[in-house]
DNA sequence: TTGTATGCGTTATCAT
DNA sequence: ATGATAACGCATACAA
């Protein structure tokens, strides 16, 4: 509402002495200094930002992207915390979160979007929407606008990811399997094209193999993260395969479901059969039985995300590297010895 | 990067022209219309929404306001839902969410913060934040800046508040216990000073009157939303008044604490004692026993709020009104007949 | 139908 | 130490 304009005419001074003034710079006589400030806070005068930006081509804003589609927006159980985390950080660097929602434009990209807004930077936080849009992230990576993906590979002048440790993630899970004596150990994994899930699928395989017990694709499912594909998919496992011991499940939300549907089927979580989550939701140790689950440690996620975003604006120089953070095994109640 | 000035020299036109095309004005000969799009197009253009906004005065953004505290931001298990659905509604009217997270601004208040950034409209989600911030409020229902409050009782003239039926639910959740047969019927509250919490312990007191049992205040324990407090609260009240069969708890979280103390102190829920909570969060389905509670509509909240926001937005001769929406009683296992 | 000129609120450059 | 003035990218009133 009041401008720098109305403190300059109220203070009998030029625009350039108040701007001056309220910016702190030094070469501003201390008596016209006190008589600017008394004036700005007597009209409780505060920068229009916008304007601000305008010149500056700086907003101060960190643009968020995350998915439409059920669970992976806001619903998605990792949202929460690693926003909650990216939000710690920038906000305490001084940047404000403005988070994508307008609908009203078609023809635009992720790229364009945040050129529109003349954001700082952005977080992409898509978990799940595998690669539909790949031509937009090359666009956005070769951009040149600073910008971190969670779990998705990424990789350009400004431009990388933070992940969890899948693979090794996933090998301690199945090493936890494999020392309580389980061999049939079956996999339902998530969307087959993200590297995500192809590693969690890869770090199965392997240990199938290095404990001896040998790959056999008749014992995984892969689909998408959904409640619905894991509910068929232990249905059909259990049917071809009715000598299963264990479910390696590739995220925790899927895992309760194989839990529900197994329950459904007559057997006893975990003394009939084993299941073993990723992820480490809320509900995960909730659920009945409460599940074992490998640990994705979302906080340090989306602090480590927002520390090299911040570095990336800030730095001109700096070389992004992707980041792989540990995860691990959190053992509750969903797994025993097969019997 | 690329701006109308741009356009304007290679179409061989002025950047009114180019400005007239772009924002579909009739009055452009369809010839250069048709040239200044074309390369428009082609130069990838997309305009700056900074400039935009300098000019309209009209920035296509709704700010968002959350508490810090624990369990009270983005960690509170409404805040999801809400702003879901927030952001669906608003999304679909043409503008962004910007959340404030900017911590380098000390003299800041909310209406400073939003003139600064100068958002179209505000939604504030500071549930438990309670009045601390009294000043701020009011500065804010003043101010003349189109705001939606959620269960915080702003009144102005471009600002209301949605909010949940507490009342009406919360003599649900009595009305079961009684209906059921408890009689020694214990109440946990939250925050005394915000209306939510007060308008649950009212329900319990003329509940407690109306069932013919009787108001009686050591039967009731007031604090503020948190895990300690229902811990400290189950034990001080089971202590007092060991005769106590059934807590209503005035929120859920509390609610499962409760249960998990009751526990610790070798009571059976529901057999030796029933509880009730209050919002239906995800883990009130999940805990064990799961939580009869009553159930807060938080998609329709964060909808109703938006919509409200939106008409506050757009037409001048609206007069904002509160809005309350209805609560159900979800009955699951945490509650039975008293011994 | 199109161009010129002005202004939005600020910073920044250049004089003075 | 301070004031004019240009510039940021765009929309718009007014002229032509």
């Amino acid at each position: 509402m009041t401008s720098i304009k109305d403190i300059a005419r109220l203070a009998g001074v030029s625009i350039s002495t108040v701007s001056r003034t309220l910016n702190n710079y030094s070469d501003v006589k201390p008596e016209t200094k006190e008589k600017v400030i008394k004036i700005a806070e007597e009209l409780n005068y505060f920068p229009n930002a916008v304007a601000k930006s305008l010149v500056q081509k700086k907003t101060h804003t960190i643009g968020v992207f995350f998915g439409n589609n059920m669970n992976l927006g806001f619903d998605h159980p990792f949202f929460l915390d690693i926003i909650s985390a990216v939000r710690e950080v920038v906000g305490n660097a001084g940047y404000d979160l403005i988070i994508f929602t307008n609908k009203n434009k078609e023809r635009a990209t992720y790229t364009t979007l945040c050129r529109e807004r003349s954001v700082d930077g952005v977080v992409l936080l898509l978990t799940g929407e595998g690669k539909k849009k790949n031509e937009q992230f090359i666009e956005l990576q070769e951009s040149g606008i600073p910008c971190i993906a969670i779990d998705l590979p990424l990789k350009g002048d400004k431009c990388t990811y933070v992940e969890s440790d899948n693979y090794f993630g996933s090998k301690l899970a199945m090493e936890h399997l494999a020392n309580l004596g389980h061999q049939v150990i079956a996999f339902i994994g998530g969307d087959e094209i993200s590297k995500t899930s192809y590693d969690r699928l890869r770090a199965y395989q392997d240990s199938m193999m290095e404990y001896g017990i040998g790959y056999n694709p008749n014992l995984v499912y892969l689909g998408y993260f959904s409640k619905g594909i894991a509910q068929k998919a232990t249905k059909e496992l259990m049917r071809q395969r009715p000598d299963i011991t264990a479910f390696f499940v590739a995220s925790d939300e899927m895992a309760i479901t194989v839990i529900e549907t197994l329950k459904a089927l007559g057997k006893n979580v975990p003394n009939d059969v084993s299941v073993v989550g990723f992820d480490d939701i809320r509900e995960a140790s909730f659920c009945t039985p409460p599940l074992t689950t490998v640990k994705q440690n979302k906080h340090d996620i989306g602090s480590e995300a927002a520390k090299m975003l911040l570095e990336i604006i800030e730095k001109s120089d700096i070389k992004p590297k992707p980041k792989t953070l540990d995860c691990d095994l959190v053992i509750r109640d969903s797994t025993a010895p097969p019997k």
